[in-house]
RNA sequence: GCAGUUGUGGUAUAGUCUGGUUAUUACUUGGGCCUUCCAAGCCUACAACCCGGGUUCGAAUCCCGGCAACUGCACCA
């Protein structure tokens, strides 16, 4: 692990340049250069096979800027957000909260605004630069605002999460999954945060790419049957107790962590190895990662359970890279309140239960003369009331008293009291939602910080599946013969669909040296032999060694090697 | 966001304090020669004073502002 010499590396040979840098940057920000991007693209392309073609997932995308009421309906508006204040001497912009708690020595993290205000005004607050006014506290929302449209009425913001395009297309997905749950959507793009001071390169973004899964399922029912397949694999966990105790990470089987009720649902477990399986494959091994339960502070006050897997780096220390939640209901149930429209599903019972109850209702004929214009209204009220409540008011006093917009008494004889049974073939529930999400620039620094070895030479070793250029090609020497077989197998290669390196010029060695630094696994020279006995050498990067093959053979040989 | 430090070719640097020649050196990179397996050698070329303003006859050098990086503090739903 060497985070200096890894960005060097990384810098020179394009895979990670910071932005707008003729125009001297912007923090917060970071371009994929060449080979950055495709390694970028396999990390991701890997996450599609596992997700999508492995666990039977549907890949969508939405928009990235989206209209106010989706985000308001997710709290994002009003919760994320950062109370500002404004001197109004000398124009200078403070942490409103800051300010107060530096002068008052108490936390005042739970206020709303007004009642920082007020503080201010009661002890006095002043700038702490210029000892001028302060203005009235605003919210500061880490989201970018725009614009939608030419009037400038309709307030847009650039998604601060990939995931709120998904919940808001539940009705759709639900009728595309036919109402079946389980069932899961992934969605990988851009997202969004205005943040005040990022300062962690490509650690902390304030435009970044996600990966995140959203799986929906029955509430009363979070077990999957693939969870046989891997309950007895180990996993090694930092547990809430583990981390109050400051004791070592458990280190126990997926089963186990069910059955103890460590982690709260087999979908759960089942996610927290599909992240731990996906991060070993493109290179990042099980000693620098953790997994660790949200303490009771940290988690979301509708989260039912949440992990963070979190990699190890010389400079950062512990960085988060994917988050693995069970959110409950709480998405589809906020967008069901704002949208009014119904997020749920209908789950058809195995036996339609009938279910005997006893309704009141209102005796039509005997109502219009009594109450005359006013009967809608009672009669909604006596429809929606609970009959129970009813029942009694009745044999407690013979009758029913209704406060609307005046008292209403309803006498016994102006009701009908029956038994009824219902034939009942399913209930609608909301699904809850068990959401891994994986921010996908902390994963590629993640993989190349630990994908490079120093020493003798400097090199990253990338995983086949994610390596940027998969084989070299070089004649040993750039002459008549070599130089046109070389060219042939480049061509062909490129054309079965591998991204190649050709190089003609330096010695064999700096080539060598070249292509070891940007991780390609393996490099073909050709030589005046090959002229002969149309053979090549290939070389492997990890251990040096060297096979002669025939080129008939290239294609299967690196078919098997990057299978 | 606050405080301190820093900003010279692609990279690493000299020069800045004490203003004054064509801005130093090495590596890298492009072209050529040579070269039959791990950064060799030779020739040659490209290439920089973070941005803006000020002081001055003259600014990489002094002053002011901005931007960025680093360190510490703060923030991180």
């Amino acid at each position: 692990m060497n985070h200096d010499k890894m960005t060097n590396i990384s810098a020179k040979r394009g895979f990670l340049w910071p932005s707008f840098e003729i125009y001297s940057g912007v923090s917060g920000f970071t371009d994929y250069g060449p080979l950055g991007a495709s390694l970028k693209n396999n990390i991701m392309q890997k996450w599609r096979k596992q997700y999508v073609s492995g666990e039977g997932f549907y890949e969508i995308e939405g928009p990235t800027v989206m209209p106010k009421e989706v985000l308001k309906a997710s709290g994002h508006v009003d919760n994320f957000t950062d109370p500002m204040t404004k001197c109004e001497e000398c124009g200078e912009v403070f942490r409103a909260d800051h300010i107060i708690e530096e002068v008052i020595g108490e936390d005042v993290e739970s206020l709303e605004n007004e009642e920082l205000d007020s503080i201010v005004i009661e002890n006095n607050i002043v700038c702490p630069e210029c000892g001028g006014k302060l203005a009235n506290i605003w919210n500061y929302n880490l989201m970018f605002k725009t614009m939608i449209g030419a009037k400038g009425d309709k307030v847009g913001y650039m998604r601060p999460e990939t995931a709120q395009g998904i919940f808001i297309l539940f009705k759709r997905l639900e009728r595309f999954f036919r109402g079946k749950l389980p069932f899961g959507v992934v969605q990988l793009g851009k997202a969004y945060r205005n943040e005040i001071s990022p300062r962690q390169g490509v650690i902390r973004l304030r435009e970044f790419t996600q990966a995140e899964a959203e799986i929906f399922l029955n509430p009363k029912d979070k077990t999957t049957p693939k969870f046989k397949q891997i309950e007895n694999e180990i996993l090694y966990l930092s547990s809430q107790e583990v981390q109050e105790t400051n004791g070592e990470p458990l280190k126990i089987t997926a089963k186990e962590a069910v059955d103890k009720g460590i982690v709260a649902n087999e979908m759960l477990v089942y996610q927290l190895y599909l992240a731990k399986k996906f991060l070993n494959e493109i290179g990042i091994p099980d000693e620098v990662l953790r997994f660790r339960q949200h303490l009771a502070g940290e988690m979301a006050h509708y989260a039912l359970d949440c992990w963070d897997v979190e990699c190890l780096t010389d400079k950062y220390g512990w960085v988060e890279i994917i988050g693995i939640a069970d959110r409950g209901d709480y998405d589809l149930t906020s967008h069901t309140e704002f949208s009014n429209d119904e997020l749920n599903v209908f789950i058809e019972y195995d036996q339609p239960k009938l279910v005997k109850k006893t309704v009141v209702k209102p005796n039509l004929s005997k109502f219009g003369p009594v109450f005359k214009g006013d009967s809608p209204k009672v009669k909604q009220a006596i429809e929606q009331a609970d009959a129970d409540e009813i029942i009694k008011a009745l044999e407690d006093n013979g009758k029913y008293v209704i406060e609307l917009d005046k008292t209403y008494e309803v006498p016994e004889e102006l009701l009908i009291v029956e038994e009824v049974e219902e034939e009942i073939s399913g209930e609608k529930i909301v699904p809850h939602v068990i959401e891994p999400s994986f921010g996908i620039d902390r994963i590629v620094y993640s993989v190349l910080l630990h994908s490079f070895k120093d020493g003798q030479k400097d090199y990253f070793k990338f995983a086949g599946e994610v390596a940027p250029v998969q084989v070299g090609v070089y004649p040993l020497v750039n002459k008549e013969g070599p130089r046109e077989i070389a060219e042939d197998i480049t061509n062909k290669l490129r054309l079965e669909g591998y991204t190649v390196e050709h190089e003609v010029t330096g010695t064999i060695g700096k080539r060598y040296a070249r292509a070891d630094e940007i991780g390609v696994p393996l490099a073909i020279t050709v030589d005046f032999d090959t002229l002969d006995d149309e053979k090549v050498t290939i070389r492997n990067r990890d251990s040096e060694k060297q096979e002669r093959i025939a080129i008939d053979e290239i294609n299967s040989y690196l078919e098997e090697y990057y299978k």
